[in-house]
RNA sequence: GGGGGUGUAGCUCAGUUGGUUAGAGCGAUCGCCUGUCACGCGAUAGGUCGAGGGUUCGAGUCCCUUCACUCCCGCCA
């Protein structure tokens, strides 16, 4: 090939053997038998397993050389006898016998072993990053992402979608995340902001008449990291289409991902067709906005079954009357399960900040009864309500919470995966993907008792738009939509609101005036006053697609170059203090909390 | 901003109710070994037990403070 390799060490097989070859690559393991020496040369491509004995003039320098030294081999392909063939590695079944060698790159003693399955330090990992990109699981992580990357962009452009680039430096957005700001130098004082989504700029593209954009666009959100989200920077598939209903988006979302999923990943799919879910129906049945399908179990909410008189569990009742929910969780035919296991539930529940998870379990002598801690408050009229509203049946036992409904929504959610955990009914080899949809437009904000955007302020109310009704802003579902992967967020997007007096209005419902909305998107709301497409879109999330293939629980393991969670860059040494004359230039001074 | 976990050799970790000189594997260095593929065998070096303070005759171990990393809550239209 060139002046370093004649292939890669991937390239040779029982083919090559008699030929003369050379090949460069990192030394990944060495095995010395005092007077013959095996030596394991490794590139992005694999391995090929090089030998020399002591009657070669190079076998005492090749032994002292260190593990990660970078060098080029010259010799021989090989036979290797039939004991000696090995199986787990492309080249197995042939070894270069070499005659000389060159040193390309030497390497100091290693402060992490690159050939080990060991887990290591974050710390250490993320300084030396261009050393743990050597090892084999995170290097072929970062490979997958390359090709999932390549493969959405192709994709896309068959199905007749245009990339296009959008400005990374612009202008800062009141709603949302906290914006990563950029001084200015030409206009002192004032600030950039870099994009928490190419937002604005797409709904622009649209007016601009290009029909369908697409972009594999950075994001930029100033928020606290968690594993499967980077302080930072992160990357969305970024589109958006003219002239579209939900329904239209919904296609072209669904069969790129199906057709993505299926290429990279040997899990198989519960359904082609992704089930759609109301906002409202999954957090009444799942608990969440984001419901983990593969989990079977469902809430049931049995808040009435407390108003009857024959059912005495007072604790419930009085919290009804206060205004609290039940709910509830069955579990198919556990009846034999030991105590402990009700017992471990309920304990994990308090830990978890609830008051706990009542339980019995129902079953049948000569008549319908409930067996466990709390059985003896309900009457056999009750327990066959409680089984018609839930279909459980004799033998399975229920959960019961009972609390407010936020509360309750966050405690049945987590309990749901738990118990499905502990009684293994998650299925981890398999995909199952939602739409979750009908999201309201507005709700009330938790700390201001305010009402505010619950979603995207740019979306589209739902319903005959002559005839919305602005008195109940809380009732206003909004075309807005998520999709949901084994109870993981992958995207959102929505049917965009292109009317501008109509954006006034809803802006005006969240409490900006017309004025505060020219000023802040003024390039959108203008825009749109200049003949704007009904249009909408959708941004998944590449990062957690990647994840999700990868198999990995954390983001980290699929981004190349990631910072920790205090968002610092241990290997660049970012962020880091700037000279006083680079301040000066942008009139900034500095005032440091202490 | 809050809560949990972790921190002992270059790396991964063990270290008992507080008690002699803090250990192991890998790596490093040196020696032996011609068919290994996690090669094997022997030896040597390597420690501010995250940092600071306290209790004690005595602290890796108990207490307080603090730092770093990580997971979670808040936050993430």
């Amino acid at each position: 090939m060139n002046k370093y390799r004649s292939h890669t060490c991937n390239g040779l097989r029982k083919k090559n053997v008699k030929s003369k070859v050379f090949l460069s690559g990192w030394i990944n393991k060495k095995r010395d038998h005092g007077n013959l020496l095996f030596i394991d040369l490794r590139d992005n491509y694999g391995i090929t397993q090089c030998i020399i004995d002591k009657e070669n003039k190079n076998f005492k320098d090749l032994e002292k050389i260190q593990l990660e030294t970078v060098i080029k081999v010259k010799g021989k392909v090989v036979n290797r006898s039939n004991e000696t063939i090995n199986k787990d590695i492309d080249t197995g079944e042939i070894e270069v016998s070499i005659e000389n060698f060159i040193i390309l790159g030497t390497c100091k003693e290693l402060p992490m072993p690159i050939f080990s399955d060991q887990e290591y330090a974050e710390e250490i990992r993320l300084k030396y990053r261009y050393l743990d990109l050597r090892r084999k699981k995170i290097h072929e992580n970062i490979i997958l992402r390359s090709k999932v990357i390549s493969f959405i962009r192709s994709e896309m452009n068959n199905l007749g979608f245009l990339e296009f680039q959008t400005p990374i430096l612009t202008s800062s957005s009141p709603e949302g995340a906290r914006d990563f700001l950029v001084p200015s130098r030409l206009n002192p004082g004032k600030f950039y902001a870099l994009p928490q989504a190419p937002q604005q700029f797409k709904q622009l593209i649209m007016v601009s008449g290009f029909d369908k954009y697409f972009q594999i666009a950075p994001c930029f959100r100033d928020e606290d990291a968690r594993a499967d989200r980077s302080p930072g920077e992160f990357y969305q598939l970024d589109l958006e289409m003219s002239f579209v209903e939900q329904e239209d988006v919904f296609e072209v979302v669904e069969k790129l991902l199906v057709k993505t999923f299926k290429k990279f990943s040997n899990k198989k799919l519960i359904s082609d067709k992704f089930p759609k879910i109301t906002y409202k129906d999954a957090l009444l049945k799942y608990g969440s906005d984001k419901p983990d399908l593969r989990n079977p179990l469902i809430i049931n909410d049995i808040t009435e079954v407390f108003s009857r008189d024959d059912v005495s569990f007072e604790i419930f009742k009085k919290l009804v009357k206060s205004g609290s929910k039940v709910r509830c969780i069955v579990t198919k035919n556990t009846k034999d399960k030991p105590r402990s296991f009700f017992d471990n539930i309920d304990k994990w529940a308090k830990d978890q900040g609830a008051s706990g998870l009542a339980y019995f379990t129902i079953e049948k002598d000569k008549e319908i009864l409930a067996k466990g801690p709390v059985g003896k408050f309900f009457s056999k009229e009750s327990l066959e309500e409680i089984m018609k509203k839930t279909k459980a049946k004799v033998g399975d036992s229920v959960f019961l919470a009972c609390s407010k409904q936020k509360d309750l929504e966050k405690i049945t959610s987590i309990a749901r995966d738990k118990i499905a955990r502990d009684l293994n009914l998650i299925d981890e080899n398999v995909f199952a993907f939602c739409w979750v949809v009908d999201y309201p437009m507005f709700e009330i904000d938790e700390q201001t008792k305010k009402i505010k955007f619950s979603h995207n302020p740019f979306s589209m109310p739902q319903g005959n738009i002559e005839k919305l009704n602005f008195e109940k802003p809380l009732d206003m579902l909004a075309f807005q939509y998520d999709i949901v992967c084994n109870g993981v967020e992958l995207s959102s997007g929505a049917i965009r609101n292109h009317i501008p007096e109509l954006m006034y209005k809803l802006f005006s419902i969240a409490g900006y005036d017309n004025k505060q909305v020219d000023e802040k998107f003024s390039g959108m709301i203008n825009a749109l006053s200049y003949g704007a497409p009904p249009h909408g879109g959708i941004a998944p999330g590449i990062d957690r697609i990647i994840m999700l293939l990868a198999n990995e629980k954390n983001i980290r393991e699929v981004t190349m170059f990631p910072m920790n969670q205090n968002a610092q860059d241990l290997m660049m040494n970012a962020p880091s203090d700037v000279s006083e004359k680079q301040l000066k230039e942008l009139n900034l001074s500095l005032k440091l909390k202490k």
